[in-house]
RNA sequence: GGAUCGUUAGCUCAGCGGUAGAGCACUGCAUUCACAUUGCAGGGGUCGUAGGUUCAAAUCCUACACGAUCCACCA
């Protein structure tokens, strides 16, 4: 063994040897127990951070942790096309790099060049997986805009759709002006800022608002109704002026004015605020759409089309100062705006068709499922959230109209039924008449089933990208693919964990519960691991922009996979954020450091005694253990109980505690003491001893081999010459 | 507004009913010995505050303070 253990060569070699060598790949037993975890797809959008480190930890201890229980183990990686986010990444990119928009493009030349940025970042993040020591089963490696998923995807959509389970509407929907689409509400963040509250004049009252620009959409002035300032008023008509012209407004009563706010009337602007449009609804009030979706005033706002609203914003208080129809404006007002989470520019709430999932009677069977404990949610805590998030269910906005992403398996027969939207923003579409047929289809349908009209338009609208990956442990599993009887899916689903962040909760397992149980009528996974965010060493969130990120591959150049693996999981709790500082992964280097020199230790004493023809017995646990000298016989109970409480802490999802006692069990206890009161004795060739100090330290390296299997296979290599590596060894 | 989590040694955190623990940092000593990416020894905490339950409380309960996070339609 050499005096210092190189990772940088030792780490390539052994994880080249464990893939050709097939341990990754798990034969299908049915007699044997599955054990699988499906790996949450990182994004391929960029290069691998210190979160997916994270994760890839979590999960190869598992499936390591279980290959050598001997189960049948599967890891399954992928990667995320996530539709949003990449089509900002590559949209940034090519503004960067050649100066041009998706529409220099078009939209198929878009898809074509995204596709070769996304595939491209996913063969480099599937190397940095394998840097960090990910055991998974690369035959199965899955990309979820791969198009084998168009048929699963659709067939979803198609169930949904024939059980009115997914429907199309004009609802109120989240709308970024960038990105030019619909959002769902969870793609949706909010960012407190400071805003000028404008008190105008509107007739008899006067109200406060920020939004002055969308007075050209008011269809009412609501105020409490139980509100005795303005009680008389209620269902009345009132003449006003306003900046363009004389107009006629009632005034309603609704709850959700709150009469200590501002003066206690608002303004009612159905078509551009969510609170209003639902006001609206109550009271039947004209939606009228003053916004387009370029965020510009339109032609319904007089002399002020064509304004974007914040420029609008401006004049019109500006206009309304002169007129004298500006009361004050309150320059400290400070509340929260909906931004696009992705690109976070500020949302424009706008009436639109869209297509919906109704989501209250698939989360009933989710509830249930976590409920009866079917699911159980790690840490506990995390279960409320869950539970309150499902109870509160809104409908499901997954239509986009973005190009990035799975088209939508809906034809249409002649334009007659695409939304004046798709239809503005698809100026080349063909012209064509039909019947207006809507058409659900797995497969593109050759004609109307209506009118036998062979000219059929796909709805050009993409999938929410969670729509797709909320399916991701059947589809990958080739659910619906086969007929035979032993298929992955028949197999390993119900999948064993599901290992994700905490932030992903809503958008990813949620769903995943719900379309899991509503396709396959079971659960999707039995346990939800979540894990926390990795920040910095003084607790701030990692970000480029400011400059502290830890980069996981300069880390493992460095100090080597191991010592980042076990920086991640050491002394951090199961769900809580973690914090991560150099010296931490250069505390973990130097255990290893520590272990390769027992090692080294142990190599020189067999040596020294096979040059002096002494046999080192085999020793064997059960037989000669009454033999034993004292402190032999101590090290051994003292193995026991690290071997039970090692396995138990892996078994209880308790990482962290398991770690933590390999290490002090090895440094302090095996090390310190054990060696260190040894030595005499084994320099007077005493070969018990010896025997026992082997099979302890092998004992050792392998209930590590989950936590550091780099260093782990390499002594153990080094130490027995034997062709048999760690991670097919049986755990005890 | 609702909910959740946290507050324990200088720093990061474990412990969650029975005489305060780990890693890092710090101090002193050691070093041709597997390892200075080391060893030995040591200093340092009335466990956020105030009440309560208990023979016994960091540990359970109730308030409060501070910090963080999530959810919600703050015009």
């Amino acid at each position: 063994m050499d005096k210092v253990y190189k990772h940088q060569d030792v780490e390539k070699k052994w994880y080249e040897l464990w893939e050709k060598r097939g341990y990754f790949t798990p034969k299908v037993e049915p007699k044997k127990k599955p054990f699988c975890i499906i790996m949450p797809p990182p994004n391929a959008n960029g290069s691998l951070h210190i979160g997916h480190a994270m994760f890839l930890t979590i999960e190869d201890i598992m499936i390591r942790y279980h290959r050598m229980l001997g189960d049948s183990t599967l890891w399954l990686p992928g990667a995320d096309h996530a539709g949003i986010l990449t089509q900002v990444v590559f949209e940034r990119k090519l503004e960067k790099e050649e100066g041009k928009t998706r529409y220099d493009l078009g939209r198929d030349e878009f898809f074509r060049r995204c596709m070769e940025f996304t595939l491209s970042n996913k063969k480099i993040m599937e190397n940095q997986m394998r840097a960090i020591g990910a055991s998974c089963d690369w035959n199965r490696t899955s990309f979820t805009l791969d198009p084998k998923f168009n048929k699963p995807i659709n067939m979803t959509f198609k169930k949904l759709y024939a059980d009115g389970l997914l429907y199309r509407a004009k609802r109120m929907i989240n709308w970024c002006p960038r990105c030019s689409t619909a959002l769902s509400d969870l793609e949706v963040i909010y960012k407190e800022q400071k805003d000028p509250l404008y008190y105008i004049r509107y007739g008899p009252f006067v109200l406060a608002t920020v939004r002055p620009e969308t007075k050209f959409g008011d269809t009412a002035v609501a105020v409490h109704p139980k509100d005795k300032r303005y009680q008389r008023w209620i269902d009345k008509e009132f003449e006003f002026e306003t900046l363009i012209g004389k107009a006629k407004m009632k005034v309603i009563g609704d709850d959700a004015v709150d009469p200590k706010f501002g003066t206690g009337v608002v303004k009612v602007t159905p078509a551009h605020d969510p609170v209003d449009f639902e006001m609206g609804q109550r009271h039947g009030l004209e939606t009228k759409r003053v916004i387009d979706f370029d965020g510009k005033l339109n032609d319904k706002c007089g002399k002020y089309k064509n304004l974007n609203v914040y420029k609008a914003r401006k004049i019109v208080a500006e206009d309304m100062q002169i007129q004298g129809l500006l009361e004050k404006v309150d320059e400290n007002y400070t509340h929260s705006v909906a931004i696009c989470e992705r690109c976070k520019t500020i949302i424009e709430p706008m009436v639109s068709l869209q297509w919906f999932v109704k989501a209250k009677p698939l989360a009933e069977k989710a509830i249930r499922a976590v409920k009866n404990e079917e699911i159980k949610i790690i840490p506990k805590r995390f279960i409320k959230n869950y539970l309150i998030w499902m109870e509160n269910i809104r409908d499901w906005c997954i239509s986009r109209q973005l190009w990035w992403g799975h088209r939508l398996p809906v034809w249409f027969c002649g334009t007659k039924n695409l939304s004046e939207l798709q239809l503005t923003m698809n100026p080349s579409l063909p012209k064509s008449n039909g019947c207006g047929e809507i058409v659900v289809s797995v497969n593109p349908p050759n004609s109307c089933p209506k009118c036998q009209n062979k000219n059929l338009i796909q709805d050009p609208d993409t999938l929410d990208t969670w729509f797709s990956s909320g399916q991701w442990p059947f589809t990958t599993l080739d659910f619906g693919q086969s007929n035979s009887k032993l298929t992955d899916f028949n197999y390993f689903y119900p999948t064993s964990v599901m290992e994700t962040g905490y932030e992903i909760l809503f958008f990813w397992v949620a769903r995943m519960v719900m379309l899991g149980i509503y396709m396959t009528g079971k659960i999707p996974f039995e346990v939800v691991y979540l894990h926390g965010l990795v920040r910095d060493a003084f607790g701030e969130k990692m970000s480029k922009s400011k400059g502290n990120v830890i980069d996981p591959l300069n880390i493992i150049e460095r100090y080597g996979a191991d010592s980042l693996r076990m920086a991640l999981i050491f002394g951090t709790s199961t769900g809580r954020d973690v914090k991560l500082g150099e010296s931490k992964i250069e505390a973990m280097r130097n255990f290893g450091n520590k272990l390769w020199n027992i090692g080294r230790f142990i190599k020189i004493n067999i040596d020294k005694f096979k040059e002096q023809n002494i046999k080192i017995r085999e020793f064997n646990t059960k037989s000669d253990r009454k033999k034993l000298s004292a402190e032999n016989k101590k090290i051994l109970s003292q193995l026991g109980m690290l071997t039970q409480g090692v396995t138990r802490e892996i078994e209880n999802y308790n990482f962290a505690a398991s770690a933590e006692r390999l290490y002090k069990f090895i440094w302090h206890t095996f090390a310190d003491k054990y060696i260190e009161s040894v030595k005499e004795k084994l320099r007077q060739n005493d070969d018990e001893t010896l025997s026992v100090t082997i099979y302890t330290y092998s004992s050792c390296l392998k209930l590590l081999h989950p936590f550091m299997p780099f260093i782990t296979e390499e002594i153990n290599f080094s130490l027995t010459r034997r062709d048999k590596p760690l991670i097919s060894s049986h755990w005890s």
